[in-house]
DNA sequence: CGCGAGCTTGACGTTGTTCAACTAGAGTGG
DNA sequence: CCACTCTAGTTGAACAACGTCAAGCTCGCG
């Protein structure tokens, strides 16, 4: 976790989300903030805690990451440049999930209490925020949908299609994530990850080999996250 | 779908939600709302339809319900007062699920545009209706991690105590939910419900006949809520 | 009374989990 | 270089959970 002054001048954050905001209150947004680099499997937020900041996240990518006693669940995987931890604010603040990284990350710490008194005090910046707040809880109730009644076939999928669409953006990829990972993402056992990509590549659909990943048959894919 | 005058100036909305507004305000966002009365089974919002209102419900229980390509899923159930509809706004106002009442309902609409300006235009208030839509979020997140990793058994359980602690408030009630939707609730089939019900009746945890229920054994429910 | 919708039951086959044994690869130390 | 260990991945078989189906039941209502 080595720290660097952040470069802010030139970041996303500032180019999307603080659309509208004036350089001053962006800057002293900022003004102490660390950029700080995660290592692939590191802790970016705890499930739990009181959470003293948001992540923006510069680079990498991450997995939401819910314990049950044990029993993990993962509720979504999200890239860089992205917002992490909106869901958790504004009621008692305390993280609903952990946030870890898969791949190594870049990340800014934004504190919490400047980051409430900006939103409140400039009506475009808020509504930004909301509108990316939103947009997470929609996309939350796709995938609950996909879990709630699709069965095992067509989760994966679901999660195949996400990963190649909206992750790694090609057909083709390096899997970040372990079986177990994927049997967390898909709420099933690793043992039915296994056989499942294996079905998968018997019937030409994926060729999987360890981590290396690349989906052949896109449509048929489609086909069994509708059917499935 | 009767309507009258709203009696606004008496209304839990205007005291919890809107609270800070300055009475003007408040007047001219509901200048042109009419109070409806919805029947049991009535839809309320209707899923893919562009969004022109919020509504605000005053009295009654209604099902968030995602119709997709026929196989129902019951997202929640809530109960007024509530405000509905958040979910929607602030991307494509498009409803992501449909609203029913599953009892007699009294609600009010919200001009959209309206609102928006005023959450615009005053502070508290936008932090209200945020807080209330992350709150939101974070029920949906806790609905889904019961989904994914707990049997029927369990998620029967999650759903029969979520019933009893926020909808009903008793430990005897009187269901207004069918097989069929407790089952769209739990992401199964309606006769596994039936079943499960069944063995709770016979393990002396539930009493259950017809739409009468009545929770005999607390303990026991949480107990399987979390083993399940 | 007869009809129909919702409910109930049990049998059966499918799907998915668990378990136990095995393999492959990466690291470590002599 | 080999032996050892550790972890992730893989396989198949036994078993449990769950969905599907088909038949019968109940209760309200015309």
């Amino acid at each position: 976790m080595d720290k660097f002054i952040a470069d802010c001048l030139e970041c996303h954050f500032r180019e999307n989300l603080c659309q509208g905001l004036p350089a001053i209150d962006f800057q002293n947004l900022f003004e102490s903030t660390t950029q700080i680099n995660y290592k692939k499997g590191e802790l970016i937020l705890k499930q739990g805690l009181k959470t003293k900041h948001l992540v923006y996240l510069s680079k990498g990518i991450v997995k939401f990451y819910h314990d049950d006693n044990g029993k993990g669940l993962i509720i979504t995987i999200d890239k860089a440049p992205t917002l992490l931890g909106l869901a958790n604010i504004l009621n008692e603040d305390i993280n609903v999930f952990s946030i870890y990284a898969i791949e190594d990350c870049v990340a800014c710490l934004i504190d919490l209490t400047k980051f409430k008194f900006l939103i409140l005090s400039n009506r475009q910046f808020m509504l930004n925020i909301m509108s990316l707040s939103t947009a997470m809880f929609r996309k939350s109730i796709f995938n609950f949908i996909s879990l709630a009644h699709k069965q095992v076939n067509g989760r994966i999928a679901d999660i195949l299609i996400h990963l190649s669409e909206n992750i790694y953006q090609s057909h083709t990829f390096i899997l970040s994530l372990s079986r177990q990972e994927l049997a967390e993402f898909a709420g099933c056992s690793k043992e039915n990850v296994i056989h499942t990509l294996r079905n998968f590549d018997d019937d030409g659909i994926i060729k999987a080999s360890g981590k290396n990943l690349e989906i052949l048959d896109f449509d048929r894919l489609q086909k069994i996250s509708k059917t499935g």
